[in-house]
DNA sequence: TAAGATTATATCGCGCGCGATATATTGTTA
DNA sequence: TAACAATATATCGCGCGCGATATAATCTTA
């Protein structure tokens, strides 16, 4: 017998890695009906909360680099759903809007997405008080991890 | 106001994504000190748990395709760390094992890897019970969504 | 046993994530 | 104001993940 500190099923690190991916993976085909991926809707998430804001600001948002951002903008660009131009008052920011097909999308989002995944957790076990016990115990290792 | 269901803030999925970036993230600069990267570990701990195992059991335990195991494989058999023959009874299979430089790695990751992450988590509010209920919660998820 | 179905692995293309680096703009300070 | 530091974004390279497809070996069944 191994080291039980090394064992595969001992590994919250495995839990979140797999439940993620396949999280994301229950996601895809509703967002693939939207035309998009799922860090693009993430950034439709934070665009729809609040339209216009800079590369920097998104990234924050979504615990994300720019590095990251900025490739996953210029594609959503190219798909025609978010417009950029330089910032007015800081010639160094882009500042990122939705276009009318990116605004479009949240209601279709809206329609489509929420009832989608809730079909595909009917059966799972958790009730709504244990996926708000999992949001704050995921929002604790978050802000212990996250960098500032 | 938008729909409290497109809100960033609402979503168990942003959070596991979070999560899951962050931790790989916690993991990384004592992976670099082993010279491996977060997925090459998960094939390690499934190694070290079982040697000799064909690329199908490695990807159906860590939940992957094997279109993504096998480049990993094939990527840790550059590093010295893994090696692949064709297995007897059945020549379709490639049987993965460890290599004495990949052996000896388990008891480097075992004095490192476990005390390096409590340090990192020693801040984070979260209690022994927690991480159980944590864990038990993304099983459940988990268990939901994954096939077969 | 020959033909078709199934299975195990590999290859290809693309979109992330992110470390490292570059460039342009703004802020600071001597 | 000139020089330097800091900031915002962009570019590059590489390792995943995964859908789509290809290939070889095994299984099934007529």
């Amino acid at each position: 017998m191994a080291h039980a500190e090394l064992q595969l099923d001992n590994q919250i690190c495995f839990r979140l890695y797999s439940a993620a991916r396949l999280v994301t993976q229950a996601y895809t085909p509703l967002l693939n009906t939207l035309g998009i991926t799922y860090p693009q809707y993430l950034v439709l998430l934070v665009l729809w909360e609040r339209d216009n804001q800079p590369v920097n600001d998104i990234a924050h948002r979504l615990l994300l680099e720019t590095n990251t951002v900025t490739p996953l903008l210029q594609r959503m660009e190219k798909l025609g759903i978010v417009s950029r131009k330089k910032g007015e008052q800081d010639r160094r920011q882009q500042i990122v809007s939705l276009t009318p097909k990116g605004k479009k999308l949240e209601e279709k989002a809206y329609a489509l997405v929420p009832a989608g995944m809730d079909e595909q957790l009917s059966v799972c076990p958790l009730k709504y008080e244990d996926y708000q016990h999992l949001a704050q115990e995921l929002d604790m290792l978050i802000e212990t991890l996250k960098k500032q």
